[in-house]
DNA sequence: TCTGGGGTCCTTATGCTC
DNA sequence: TCTGGAGCATAAGGACCC
């Protein structure tokens, strides 16, 4: 292990739910709840005055809602989400070429290997720098942990938050380390928590004081090895800036459970086509196709199939999938479907089979299988819909965002981020003067955005609409 | 009072080939 | 020709992460 607290790990405070307050000047100070609104939603992020309510990350939306009524709740904005997230990413990148991303809000950096900091104090020093320029830039506060591993940065991180900095002196870690809980340690989730505690393993320390064999012994080889050297702090892993996609999936949950077998299999090929978009998209294909079903039970199986040679045809895909639902009883219904292709390689091989299914599927299906959407909330005539957060424009009253809409009324708030808290109006769904906008920046964009400097800073409002994307990314 | 969506990695079982 | 492994690929499930 490196001698000097120089791997950093940013986790912004709150993502989506901070975005969405400083979006809203109206919601900001209060509880805000992002995420799935359906009946069988969950909570994707919570501000911290809805945490206040007991609410949480993965929890379901039903509960959050007798938990806090009154909070706001709002469908995730990816779109906007994705693009402050490059921004923050472009921050970190001027201080290393090593970033990591792990997810749109969280990221590791290597600052020695940037040649930004090489000791406690300089690390420090570009710790607070960072976090003043992603308010600058973005609004936001992001938490900071720098340390001399990812996993002690990470858990630094954690402690900092929210809007704060904290740095784990080397030669501090096993004193600090020791005494916290277990579930502390990455990869030690509900399962691996219980199991060790059947053991009478609830501490960090209590680990180390269990042994390498023992622990081998109750949680596997890979776990347990990995377990047993976390737990002394060691943790020699890189920070690993491309790393290559695996698998790419879609699923979708249904607000009612499916029975009809029909349309089990138009909900099949539909999702296998939307995999295949993905995958094109990428620029990959893959030979393992796989598909996914949760019964009402909750019960989840997966069936695969491995072909003889990568494919991104959706005609293959879709009938591979189909074969493989036909192993899959129905009967009783079920909650989820998912399609997904692993075994992916990064150049597109037409195999035989492709080919020949290709000749007798090419275009039917496209426009005939689109499927009744299962739920119909407040969709215009015309199939628009209205999701609460998103953002519309009014031809006479400008920039606002849906607050909640049913029975053929949306109810709109007029504000923007620079704005003072606006006011409510309510509308028609089809009122022919609403239409929907795209999100509007954080912050004002000043002229020439002032980044004049040395390095390679990615400029202002011109370049966010990213040109050629097929980079495989990381974690989204 | 129920449990999203997109991933990663590991374990175990099984069948094939040498 | 039979048997025993080793080693690999495939399939299914589970845990974990954000």
């Amino acid at each position: 292990m490196r001698n000097a607290p120089t791997i950093l790990h940013l986790d912004m405070d709150a993502f989506y739910a901070s975005v969405e307050q400083a979006s809203k000047p109206s919601l900001r100070g209060r509880a805000v709840i992002v995420g799935g609104l359906g009946p069988r939603g969950v909570v994707a992020t919570a501000s911290y005055e809805a945490r206040v309510f007991g609410v949480h990350s993965a929890m379901p939306m039903a509960q959050a809602r007798r938990l806090a009524p009154n909070a706001a709740y709002l469908v995730p904005r990816f779109a906007i989400y994705r693009d402050i997230s490059e921004r923050v990413m472009a921050l970190l990148r001027e201080l290393s070429p090593l970033v990591e991303p792990l997810s749109l809000d969280e990221a590791f950096v290597d600052l020695e290997a940037g040649r930004t900091a090489w000791d406690e104090e300089s690390a420090r020093l570009v710790g607070m720098e960072l976090r003043a320029d992603i308010r600058a830039r973005t609004g936001l506060a992001g938490s900071v942990g720098l340390a001399a591993s990812k996993m002690l940065a990470k858990i630094a991180s954690e402690e900092a938050k929210p809007d704060g900095m904290v740095v784990i002196e080397p030669g501090t870690e096993r004193a600090l380390l020791g005494p916290m809980p277990v579930r502390t340690l990455p990869g030690v989730g509900p399962a691996t928590g219980d199991h060790l505690r059947r053991a009478g393993i609830t501490t960090v320390d209590e680990i180390a004081e269990a042994g390498e064999d023992e622990l081998v012994r109750l949680l596997g080889k890979a776990h347990g090895h990995a377990l047993y050297a976390m737990a002394l702090a060691h943790d020699e892993r890189p920070v690993v800036a491309e790393r290559e996609t695996k698998s790419v999936s879609v699923e979708d949950t249904y607000d009612v459970d499916i029975h009809d077998r029909p349309r089990v299999e138009a909900e099949v090929r539909r999702l296998a086509d939307r995999c295949v978009r993905r995958l094109r998209g990428a620029g990959l294909s893959g030979r393992t196709i796989v598909l996914k079903v949760r019964r009402f039970d909750f019960s989840t199986l997966t069936r695969s199939e491995t072909l003889r040679g990568p494919t991104d045809d959706p005609a293959v895909v879709r009938e591979a999938a189909a074969r493989l639902l036909d192993s899959v009883d129905t009967t009783g219904g079920v909650r989820l479907l998912g399609v997904g292709v692993s075994g992916l390689a990064d150049y597109t091989q037409e195999d035989l089979f492709a080919q020949a299914a290709g000749a007798r599927a090419e275009q039917p299906e496209e426009g005939a299988e689109e499927p009744a959407p299962v739920r119909d909330e407040a969709r215009t005539a015309d199939g628009r819909r209205w999701l609460a957060g998103h953002d519309v424009r009014h031809a006479e009253f400008g920039h606002g965002w849906v607050q909640g809409s049913g029975l053929g009324r949306v109810t709109v708030r007029f504000e923007t981020p620079g704005s003072g808290p606006g006011r409510v109006r309510t509308f028609g769904v089809d009122d022919p003067e609403l239409e929907k906008a795209e999100p509007l920046p954080l912050v004002e964009e000043a002229a020439g955005d002032g980044v004049g400097g040395a390095g390679p800073v990615r400029a202002g409002p011109g370049d966010v609409g990213e040109v050629g994307e097929s980079r495989g990314r990381p974690g989204r």
